[in-house]
DNA sequence: CGGGTTTGACCCGCGC
DNA sequence: GCGCGGGTCAAACCCG
């Protein structure tokens, strides 16, 4: 997985100098650290040529100051090796675990999912896998889907599958179009519809009259919450202002792009400031590109894609048996059955005095009566205070989130990392007319997740792993196959995250280093990020807060994490408050 | 000069 | 029906 994952377009290219940056930046800490005082000390110092006396004293003290400032500096770099070090190997080790599990799937699946004809490329990868598995939803066509799983794009390929494995849903025009589209490159990841349909209707003006054949769908948003100080996030895609509009409520004023790529790309995206916060920049992506895209821009195309596609499955989707909610994350009946269970487990987990909390980004799914809007929350809410301790550790980077919500404006991003994350948020499904069982659905995910997180970093090498751990790594790894739509938004949002902003200020965190090296796979990422969460710990005890303006920059690192919060803006502001 | 941005006006849906 | 607000258009402007 973690190999192929690599080679997976925009991931090769953009974490390899993440991962470079990351060994770099471990050095970096003493350097930028001596650096800033050098000047300190050289003002502080009188100059020989005066008071000598004086001088000896306060240059003595001076020295040791510096000394001792040095050693702190030694201390934390050498902390942050270690951290590095143990990353690498619990990466190591996840990644054997994984394989065995791999192993044992495939054994395990045809027995289980007599259904899926495809189990056996199902299994194959779950790297690839973020196309090749057809998911749980076993239902349809999965040719497409194993084709494309050949190609080896993954992210690509992860969404096209996925939509199809969403046959149920009832965009249907998703569907008959994936196909279609999945034939040609990997942008498709959005079958069909273009953007939004609505408009598309409505005004004749607009020459894409695909869309207007399905009057009722209602396209799907993705909605990408990150701290960047850029106008815009680079996402590797061209874009054309065509407008700009102060919405209420935000003094902020939305900007509407429109991709210039091809000519008559539909996508389009609005960017514009969280209010709250200014440093977290809100774009909303809407619509498929009709055109082949670099590797970065295929990054987070895909990762929208995967997550509208998880909106518009999860919405549509009439529970077979399991929640439909399950069903938009964890197609499969097994991948549900395990969330489910997990749910114990997780909070014991949680409760437990595990030092690091793993982050998953959960995609929070809402959807408002126009425009089901899929929230990526990769901004790092630090929940309330009350949940601080959790973080303790790690405050920097301790709740990179991946939010849905049923709309910007109520988008809460919730930080995993509590225990209670997730319960306090089954309210989550309040008022949202595609949503019948979210609620349902968020624990779930919220707990599979948060097991798969768990399960990662308890795979270290010095955690052996109980039998209960076993059967949960056994079941996550279900899960996470069944489910390519998961694997790829996932995966896609990391790299995408992780690689896929050349251009931003923030590129440069600690997360994104450290990050490359795991890019490799979501678990490894996952992993990654609760190490990184460790080496953030030292930044923990001087800003508990952790608050944006001291580090600008990090949050984009912070591994995604937040919990799909209910429409509640109270959580929201939670959030967004601490930042 | 071509391409992108700005910005006021317009269109349209929705709620009252 | 009216007002509000979101989204888009397109002329004017800016920039390389």
């Amino acid at each position: 997985m973690e190999v192929r994952m690599l080679k997976a377009p925009g991931a090769e290219d953009e974490i390899c100098p993440a991962h470079e940056e990351g060994a770099v930046e471990v050095g970096k800490v003493c350097t930028a650290t001596s650096s800033e005082r050098s000047p300190m000390e050289a003002s502080s110092r009188p100059s020989p040529s005066n008071a000598k006396e004086s001088i000896t004293t306060s240059q003595e003290e001076q020295l040791e100051y510096t000394k001792s400032e040095m050693g702190e500096v030694r201390e934390e770099n050498q902390r942050l090796k270690m951290i590095l070090a143990q990353i690498v190997k619990e990466y190591q080790c996840l990644q054997k675990q994984y394989f065995d599990i791999m192993q044992q799937e495939q054994s395990k699946k045809k027995p289980l999912e007599t259904a899926e004809p495809d189990d056996a490329e199902e299994t194959e990868l779950v790297l690839l896998s973020l196309g090749t598995s057809s998911t749980g939803q076993k239902k349809e066509e999965i040719n497409t889907c194993k084709d494309r799983g050949k190609d080896g794009e993954g992210l690509t390929l992860g969404l096209d599958c996925k939509f199809e494995g969403t046959t149920k849903s009832p965009n249907e025009h998703e569907r008959t179009i994936s196909p279609d589209n999945s034939s040609d490159d990997p942008k498709e990841e959005e079958p069909g519809e273009p953007w939004p349909p609505s408009k598309i209707l409505k005004n004749p003006r607009n020459g894409d009259d695909e869309a207007s054949q399905q009057p009722q769908v209602k396209k799907a948003r993705v909605s990408v919450r990150a701290r960047c100080d850029a106008p815009t996030m680079n996402d590797g895609c061209q874009w054309r202002k065509y407008g700009q509009k102060v919405s209420k409520g935000n003094p902020c004023p939305r900007a509407y792009y429109r991709c210039t790529v091809a000519p008559g790309c539909p996508v389009r995206k609005q960017v514009q400031r969280c209010a709250e916060d200014m440093s977290i920049l809100i774009t909303t992506y809407e619509g498929t590109h009709n055109h082949p895209l670099s590797l970065s821009a295929t990054t987070m195309a895909s990762t929208t894609a995967a997550a509208a596609s998880m909106l518009m499955t999860g919405s549509s989707t009439s529970g077979q048996g399991m929640a439909p909610a399950i069903g938009l994350l964890c197609s499969s009946s097994t991948a549900a059955a395990v969330s489910t269970s997990l749910h114990g487990l997780n909070f014991g987990m949680l409760g437990s005095s595990n030092a690091r909390q793993p982050y998953l980004p959960i995609p929070s799914i809402s959807s408002t009566p126009s425009y089901p809007t899929i929230t990526l929350d990769l901004t790092s809410p630090p929940s309330a205070t009350s949940q601080l301790n959790q973080f303790t550790r790690f405050p920097r980077y301790s709740s990179t989130a991946f939010n849905f919500s049923s709309s910007e404006s109520t988008t809460i991003p919730t930080s995993w990392s509590n225990g209670y994350l997730s319960y306090a948020s089954q309210a989550y499904n309040k008022g949202s007319t595609n949503t019948g069982s979210l609620s349902l659905g968020r624990q779930s995910q919220d707990s599979f997740y948060h097991s798969i997180l768990q399960k990662a970093i308890n795979s270290a090498p010095a955690a052996v792993p109980s039998p209960n751990q076993h059967a949960l790594t056994d079941t996550i790894a279900k899960a996470i196959t069944s489910d390519p739509s998961f694997q790829s938004a996932i995966a896609a949002a990391i790299t995408s995250y992780v690689g896929g902003q050349p251009g931003r200020e923030g590129a440069s965190h600690g997360l994104l280093k450290l990050g490359g090296h795991f890019n490799s796979s979501v678990v490894a990422q996952l992993s990654a990020a609760a190490a990184v969460n460790g080496c953030a710990s030292s930044y923990l005890n001087r800003s508990s807060s952790s608050s944006s303006s001291h580090q600008p920059n990090l949050p984009l690192l912070q591994p995604p994490l937040a919990l799909p919060t209910p429409n509640t803006a109270s959580a929201d502001r939670n959030s967004e408050s601490i930042d």
